[in-house]
RNA sequence: GCGAUUGUAGCUCAGUAGGUUAGAGUGCCAGGUUGUGGCCCUGGAGGUCGUGGGUUCGAGCCCCAUCAUUCGCCCCA
């Protein structure tokens, strides 16, 4: 092992597949990510990218001082000019910073978004969680119109269809206000009580610390205590209310369908409204491929005039582990070469040759490469197919005397010869 | 933050109850075979056994610490 390592519990994205590790490979990221930015291009959305860290208040204040990121997940630190800032954990905090300090908000009254950027959270690694994981996602200001809620899950959900996970399940839910919020804690609270102590150690610690995520368990005595709970949406008020029946008609009318999930809540505390995540089928433990909703107070609490918005994010790295889960093919390797030039005989006489060919269809735009280490026609050949080009050119002492060059299909062996000054051409009708 | 797990060659791993010079497969390099490969044969290079202490006549193996790995919990993406 080499004397240094990647910081830990974060990942080297290298640019050839492993065994071990096949979703750790640049061409496979490098396809996913364009897929998203493609589905966020026909959605009309925007890219938006900010710095990678920020002041560290602008994620305690937003994200809240209870939450476990805020109280033991920050990556802060105080810079050399004694200001505390912090590697930032998620990005809705820093795409709402950036639109207030630009003025977005009133330049452009409804604003679609999206972003792709590392986000850093200092905790324990374990499959599926990193403490640098790139984010993808999406956000939407200036509209609480629950049509552009159901935009926003439908793009989510092309997105994922667009890389080949077809099995997908929509969840939702509303929170409502914080204060309608407040009002489902005490009533859910009064209904666990009495029987607190039947519950797991865990379930007991979540009424303490955070009732809502009691509904949130596998426990399945816990499961069965909860029978008969009483539901968030029961305490909506009138406005969250009809905004959540306006949402599921749209779904429905799109024909997008969902299942309404009363124990889906969602940790930050800016969130309002609209709850939802995308579940995949037949993944297990890991189901949850990506989540979003509505955070109408976030902009005001922020410093801006309050601006309604809701977003969806969803985690690369777990992207790609489902991905693989599911054995799901991507496109080949983008980074393949399209022909490998192969020498053959004196060096002195052909090596100039090769590479004076190899810049001419360089310059047409062709990808070529060849072999530096001088060997002979097995070992270049071989080098040539660990990259994976498609065709070889041959390229020895008899074929520079006549002017041409060998093009062998790897996949068919076929070789034939071409003309030196065609090559090009030849090349250029096979890409 | 809590609990486990693993660390020996580039890679995958073996290494018996502590006992000479630490092994295998694969990959790499060279030759057999200066111009058409992947096979085969022969040879070769490559290790501070994660690191630092300790126990012992003697440590890859036992003990302590430390760093790193992987996985689970909490929580999240």
């Amino acid at each position: 092992m080499s004397k240094y390592t990647a910081p830990p519990y974060m990942n080297d994205v290298l640019p050839f597949p492993s065994k071990k590790e096949a979703w750790l490979h640049t061409a496979r990221w490098r396809y996913v990510e364009s897929a998203f930015r493609a589905v966020c291009r026909r959605y009309g959305y925007r890219e938006i990218r900010t710095p990678i860290l920020e002041q560290t208040e602008l994620f305690t204040r937003s994200i809240g001082e209870a939450t476990d990121i805020v109280s033991k997940e920050m990556f802060t630190f105080t810079d050399r000019g004694g200001r505390s800032m912090t590697l930032k954990p998620e990005g809705t905090a820093p795409a709402v910073r950036a639109c207030l300090e630009h003025n977005l908000f009133n330049e452009h009254p409804v604003l679609k978004l999206y972003y792709q950027g590392q986000n850093f959270r200092y905790e324990r690694g374990q499959k599926g969680r990193y403490r640098q994981h790139q984010q993808l996602g999406v956000e939407v200001f200036g509209s609480t119109d629950a049509a552009i809620d159901a935009e926003v899950i439908q793009l989510a959900m092309e997105f994922y269809r667009t890389i080949g996970i077809t099995e997908q399940e929509l969840h939702i839910n509303s929170v409502g206000t914080p204060e309608s919020r407040k009002a489902y804690l005490e009533a859910l609270r009064d209904f666990t009580r009495p029987n607190l102590e039947q519950f797991s150690q865990e379930g007991q610690m979540r009424f303490e610390v955070n009732p809502l995520r009691m509904l949130d368990t596998k426990d399945s005595g816990d499961l069965k205590l909860l029978e008969g709970a009483p539901n968030l949406v029961d305490f909506l008020d009138d406005d969250s209310r009809e905004h959540f029946e306006l949402l599921q008609a749209y779904l429905t009318s799109a024909g997008v369908p969902y299942v309404i999930d009363h124990r889906l809540v969602r940790g930050f505390d800016y969130y309002t409204r609209t709850a939802f995540e995308i579940v995949g089928k037949n993944l297990g433990a890991q189901s949850a491929l990506g989540g979003g909703g509505r955070y109408d107070g976030l902009v005001a609490e922020c410093g801006g005039t309050s601006t309604p918005g809701i977003g969806f994010g969803l985690g690369m790295e777990r992207c790609m582990l489902v991905l693989d889960t599911l054995g799901i093919e991507l496109p080949a390797d983008d980074e393949r070469p399209l022909a490998f030039v192969v020498t053959l005989g004196d060096e002195k006489t052909v090596r100039p040759v090769a590479v004076k060919l190899l810049s001419e269809l360089r310059a047409a735009g062709i990808a070529v490469d060849m072999d530096y280490r001088y060997k002979k026609f097995g070992q270049q050949a071989r080098t040539a197919d660990e990259l994976g080009a498609r065709y070889l050119l041959v390229l020895g002492e008899g074929e520079i005397a006549e002017g041409v060059v060998g093009l062998r299909d790897q996949a068919t062996k076929e070789q034939r010869n071409v003309p030196l000054a065609e090559v090009t051409q030849e090349l250029l009708a096979l890409a």
